[in-house]
DNA sequence: CCGATTTTGACAACGGTTTTCATTTTAGCG
DNA sequence: CGCTAAAATGAAAACCGTTGTCAAAATCGG
């Protein structure tokens, strides 16, 4: 059943940045549910085939997810320092990743982007420290 | 010494594409190299940290290496099929990405973008089988 | 309640990467 | 050249996130 399913897509609801499987597992553990390491990763798999959540890989190749609003195709501003993300639309984006595909004769043109940047709290805190 | 450092940079200089460390392990040994896999990992990283090669994880977590013309900003168009590369020049999405960040107050601007798809020669290939 | 189907989860397997550590190679020096 | 210290090398083990296996448990349909 969904039950899990749902379980895991509650902690991404209310998680404000990316989060690993392991990390959503850890989680799940330490409040008490009685979940498999399996079961995340493949509630996850199929959240993410739904388009409920997005997923995409860190710099050392791990996972992670977050819920997003909708199933609109979007792309994220990353905070590098505390992880607080930001969904942006970038249909100037979109354009050019098909524009230089086509140029080069490319079908099928996929893209990844993502921006990651310090947030004005965090730029607070570095220049204050 | 960097003999073998070497080997695994001249592999990657006449490349046309992105290759992956056991690739490459692969095409020395091949080619007669004595050289174990760990030097290959252990090159790609010295020659990755100074900037003479550039590296990307794959959508299924594989590090991949290129060596690349200059040290200049640029992205790429990765055929996901045979893995043939263009460096693509993107001003477009360079302002785009320092906009957005500089729109909800992020400081020191980063960005990953790759583009995937299909190359003329595989979207032949495709179609035909 | 009963059997069929799906979901679950402990554990093993997998694959790429990194570490370990003993051996080999190189550099410095007389 | 011979010697020693330091660096490089590579085979194998360790790591770690992820995926597969398979038997047990939950759920559905009747």
């Amino acid at each position: 059943m969904t039950n899990r399913r749902d379980a895991v897509r509650e902690i991404l609801v209310h998680s404000e940045g990316f989060r690993s499987a392991q990390d959503i597992y850890a989680q799940l553990r330490a409040d008490g549910a009685k979940i498999g390491l399996t079961t995340v990763y493949r509630a996850l798999q199929a959240l993410a085939d739904n388009g409920q959540v997005d997923m995409l890989r860190t710099d050392d190749g791990e996972s992670v997810y977050r819920a997003c609003a909708t199933g609109t195709h979007h792309h994220h501003l990353v905070c590098r320092r505390c992880g607080r993300t930001v969904e942006v639309a970038g249909p100037a984006v979109e354009r050019w990743a098909e524009t230089v595909g086509a140029e080069h004769g490319f079908t099928a043109i996929t893209h990844t982007v993502e921006v990651f940047g310090t947030c004005p709290s965090c730029t607070a805190i570095k220049s204050a420290g």
